[in-house]
DNA sequence: ATTTGCCTATCTACTGATAGATTATTACGA
DNA sequence: TCGTAATAATCTATCAGTAGATAGGCAAAT
């Protein structure tokens, strides 16, 4: 695998468990296998990689949305498609959302890295917003889709601090069904 | 006001903002006017420093929401009051939940600490249980609880990511509307 | 006299970052 | 095909700054 993808999986590795100031180019490094000098090659200054993370782990989110959801021909399809793709999120990699994480520590964080946290969260309540039946207005969809992407991020860190997955279904599942009330 | 008091106060402000690792022990000297040495005087480690700082805000976060649910005779009026509290912990400090920042980063914390912002949840949840009304069956009203607890936390951090305190209304009060369907 | 609270001074470890040398790889013209 | 120039990727060495933490002294309050 390229050096430069071995040192993104290993920042957003450590950085969705301890968020920014977690990661430091020389546990990079050594996780590599490389010098910390090198490491700066590839990433000039730590916010570049940060960036870097951000914009990687959003790609690589949608796309699996996208794939998820492929199939999903209702409103609650589609949900419950997102709801997958955040559990795979929070299960396989046991770690939460790393724009979750950052948005968090957002008022810390270097100013383009707030940019690609908020064009994250607001792509996503896009989505949630065109998942939802038509017959509720738009206006009020917005609301409910923020209202989803709040409860999934919370619920997200909620299970990690509980240590307990299960909630997280609960929180989700439940959370499905009060959105679309007719389902 | 006490010193230690003052050392708490500006350690949860920078905390809240940045994270536990965005404080140091020479930030809190600097902003108290005593030297970091003192400041071991008072926690002579920093996860003392945070155990403190969870517990004095656990402790503050339900004296509020007691105070503010004191008159409160409906759920609605309780989930009302419980919504109020969260507001104002995100637009008065101008900043998220010392928890909800903490259980984001739990992983990278010390022990201790995850234990008490393990309480503070299962806490917080408890409340929003007991506040439902007791036609809804027990394991259902701890899902709900789950779940608005977790869109509080979300919305919290949301708003801050965007910038965006209307934001956190329209989330919380949608929740609440679909907490309790009937009102 | 003891405790409390703060001080100076210092330690080791780690932070992000840079300069400059070295090696490996690739591209290209003879 | 061979030699060379250029580029890419890594290295060593180092910097100034900050981290958490400790030892020991001094003064004021109890």
């Amino acid at each position: 695998m390229a050096i430069t993808t071995r040192l993104l999986e290993a920042a957003e590795k450590r950085m969705r468990r301890g968020g920014y100031n977690a990661v430091s180019f020389r546990d990079l490094a050594s996780d590599t296998g490389i010098k910390s000098s090198s490491v700066h090659y590839h990433f000039p200054k730590k916010e570049d990689l940060g960036v870097a993370l951000v914009e990687r782990y959003s790609e690589r989110f949608f796309d699996a949305l996208e794939e998820a959801a492929s199939s999903a021909r209702t409103p609650k399809d589609r949900l419950d498609a997102l709801v997958r793709v955040y559990r795979s999120a929070l299960v396989e990699d046991e770690a939460i959302c790393l724009c979750g994480l950052l948005g968090a520590e957002v008022a810390g964080l270097p100013y383009p890295l707030s940019q690609g946290i908020q064009t994250f969260f607001t792509a996503n309540i896009e989505w949630v917003e065109d998942a939802l039946p038509d017959t509720i207005k738009k206006a009020e969809r917005n609301k409910i889709a923020g209202m989803v992407i709040a409860g999934l991020q919370g619920a997200m860190m909620i299970a990690t601090s509980l240590a307990d997955t299960d909630i997280f279904d609960d929180i989700s599942a439940t959370m499905v069904k009060q959105a679309l009330p007719g389902d």
